[in-house]
RNA sequence: GGAGCCGUGGUGUAGCGGUUAACAUGCCGGCCUGUCAAGCCGGAGAGCGAGGGUUCAAAUCCCUUCGGCUUCGCCA
């Protein structure tokens, strides 16, 4: 029997007409002399009615079916009996009386149910992914994805974008995570490393004249994984010539609107709120501010100046700072509370954390004795206190003070539920530094990649003073989730050379690693700029799920492994000796 | 590399020194012509992730180990 519709086309068009399905039996429901079965295929729902008055061949056969069978049914799509709608059924008004059965397969029962909101053990659902996958929440994610990147490939190449795929077999680079590496079997004890990113390969695409590429690509980094990490990820690449800062931001604002719009129907307001990290770092202590709800931290560093109180005199002489958050509303919080926010402020660094209470008629604090009356004035004037309010205070270096505060004001969010689900709070980081010095190393580091230009009139500091210089990169942060980098890029070699030598690396190094670059941008390269995306962890947050795992149709576990495949596996000896690996006895 | 949580019929859980290892659901069988989490009746199904130890006695306590999840480090 041909398949003449999909379930979702069942209609008041076809009433009364024929029509053959195919699908899965979703649920049965055997009433003794008539059996309801749901019929379940990509599309849809129906439900489908077997009858001895209807086919008594086609009834008999339908007692032998069970969950999950494959089964193809012909009969009459027909209005439900007045009354015995289901409002639950896109297709609820209607139902398919069976006049011919034919099983297809029979399946086995499943080790899981095959239904939305299953808490089940993450390695069951992995290693049966096929029926995880069956879900109709885990499918939708799937048809999210599939519609996401399909608007994303219409909506560049509208705006003169080419789709350019990169090698997976590529060298290893010196700097940032480490590389899965692939043995060549050609060249014995030498690797390939597969893509963490296609950076240098789209800036070379830029030396080509191609003036506008993408690629939906791969990319592999092998470290430990988290809720939203996986070894092998997705990332929209982009990178484009003659470009500055402001047409990548328009153009990004206009393709992230496009996409809600196409796959949540959502708008999305433009243009997005913009930070730079400083004044991210000081008022969300975060480069990747949620901003779904306000609870800003205050600087108090200049107002205290001067203050007897040695916990916050000794922060602000060692070249410190003294922050606050106004935790609206929480002076009804228990002491055990309290402790517990100070516990975390400890767990991240701090070395403790003041507070007060601001009650109706009085402070409770443990340190409202070492201040004046003015002093206290002062602080509740600058945190804006009013009665019923709890103030945090943070007294150490910058850095710590930032985290910590940063930490403690999610926790507030979280304890005061002030996060709202379908909230969407975009906005762009800018003014990143350019370099971070790693204390453990002796040297500098790029805080994004060596090959982000930096700041125009900042290029004179490069010998004077590194620290300072500011980079021409910039973040894409929804709700407290990076979900997108980039930056405009050196495309002068003795700018490049010069950044190369701020990180360390010899000469040597230079040529044998990205002598190509070097040599490239000689050769009349464009200014040029990009931007990344993490496909995945957008997708997460557009179908409001926590782990990336449930927006990827074949992820790994936490141990970077396949329950399904058992891959990675162990490969035969004649296979190791081509690639003249020998692996070490273990223990 | 570190920390935390979890692992008990197919699935999800309860039990936390002595139980016939409990409950729900699924599964199997029977009854049932309007259900849609169908209903009613009956039945089968686990020796508690694995290994070792403590104890007269271990799912229960201890150690080791494996696996899953969360997280710090790590992730230019």
């Amino acid at each position: 029997m041909k398949r003449t519709h999909k379930i979702s086309e069942l209609g008041e068009q076809l009433l009364g007409k024929e029509v053959v399905l195919n699908g899965w039996v979703d649920t049965r429901r055997d009433h003794g002399g008539l059996i309801f079965t749901d019929l379940r295929d990509r599309s849809a729902i129906v439900q489908v009615v077997f009858s001895s008055d209807v086919n008594k061949e086609a009834f008999a056969l339908a007692e032998q079916i069970r969950s999950e069978y494959v089964i193809a049914i012909k009969g009459l799509l027909s209005k439900r009996p007045s009354g015995s709608e289901n409002p639950k059924l896109s297709t609820g008004d209607f139902e398919v009386y069976a006049e011919k059965l034919v099983i297809l397969n029979r399946a086995k029962t499943p080790p899981f149910y095959i239904e939305d909101g299953v808490d089940v053990d993450e390695n069951l659902r992995m290693k049966y992914r096929y029926l995880d996958l069956r879900r109709p929440e885990m499918r939708n994610n799937l048809l999210l994805r599939h519609k996401v990147v399909q608007t994303l490939r219409a909506y560049l190449d509208t705006e003169g974008f080419v789709e350019i795929e990169t090698p997976i077999l590529g060298r290893s680079t010196p700097e940032g995570a480490r590389d899965y590496l692939v043995p060549s079997r050609v060249h014995p004890g030498e690797f390939f490393a597969l893509p963490q990113s296609p950076q240098q390969y789209k800036q070379i695409l830029m030396v080509a004249g191609m003036e506008r590429y993408f690629q939906i690509a791969r990319c592999f980094r092998d470290e430990d994984l988290r809720a939203d990490r996986q070894p092998e990820f997705t990332q929209l690449d982009m990178e484009l010539s003659f470009c500055d800062e402001e047409e990548i931001f328009a153009l990004v604002e206009a393709m992230i609107a496009e996409i809600f719009s196409v796959g949540k129907d959502v708008n999305v307001s433009l243009p997005f709120a913009r930070l730079t990290y400083d004044e991210a770092m000081v008022k969300y202590g975060s480069d990747k501010p949620d901003l779904r709800f306000d609870l800003p931290i205050i600087d108090l560093t200049e107002s205290l100046r001067g203050v007897e109180f040695k916990v916050f005199a000794s922060a602000l002489e060692n070249n410190g700072v003294v922050r606050a958050i106004n935790a609206k509303g929480c002076a009804r919080f228990s002491r055990k509370e309290i402790d517990e926010l100070g516990k975390i402020a400890i767990d991240n660094g701090a070395k403790g954390m003041a507070w007060i209470i601001v009650a109706e008629d009085e402070l409770r604090s443990p340190i409202t004795k070492f201040f004046t009356a003015d002093e206290i004035k002062l602080i509740l004037q600058e945190l804006n206190a009013e009665p019923g309010d709890l103030l945090l205070f943070g007294a150490d270096k910058a850095g710590i003070v930032a985290r910590v505060l940063g930490i403690i004001r999610l926790e507030i969010a979280e304890r005061l539920q002030l996060i709202s689900k379908d909230q969407l709070k975009f906005c762009w980081i800018t003014g990143f530094p350019l370099l971070e010095f790693d204390d453990e190393d002796k040297r500098y580091i790029a805080v994004h990649h060596p090959f982000t230009s930096p700041i125009t009139e900042d290029i004179p500091l490069m010998e004077s003073n590194p620290s300072a210089l500011r980079a021409r990169a910039y973040d894409l942060v929804l709700n407290g989730t990076e979900i997108g980098g980039g930056s405009i890029r050196i495309h002068q070699r003795e700018v490049q050379e010069k950044m190369f030598k701020l990180l360390g690396l010899s000469d040597e190094e230079v040529n044998d690693k990205f002598g190509f670059m070097l040599d490239a941008f000689e050769f009349g390269t464009p200014p040029h700029g990009g931007i990344a995306f993490g496909i995945d962890r957008l997708l997460m947050i557009m179908a409001n799920r926590n782990s990336i795992r449930d927006v990827i149709a074949f992820p790994k576990t936490q141990s970077a492994s396949c329950p399904m495949t058992n891959a990675p596996s162990e490969v035969s000896n004649k296979q190791l000796r081509e690639l003249a690996i020998r692996i070490k006895e273990s223990k």
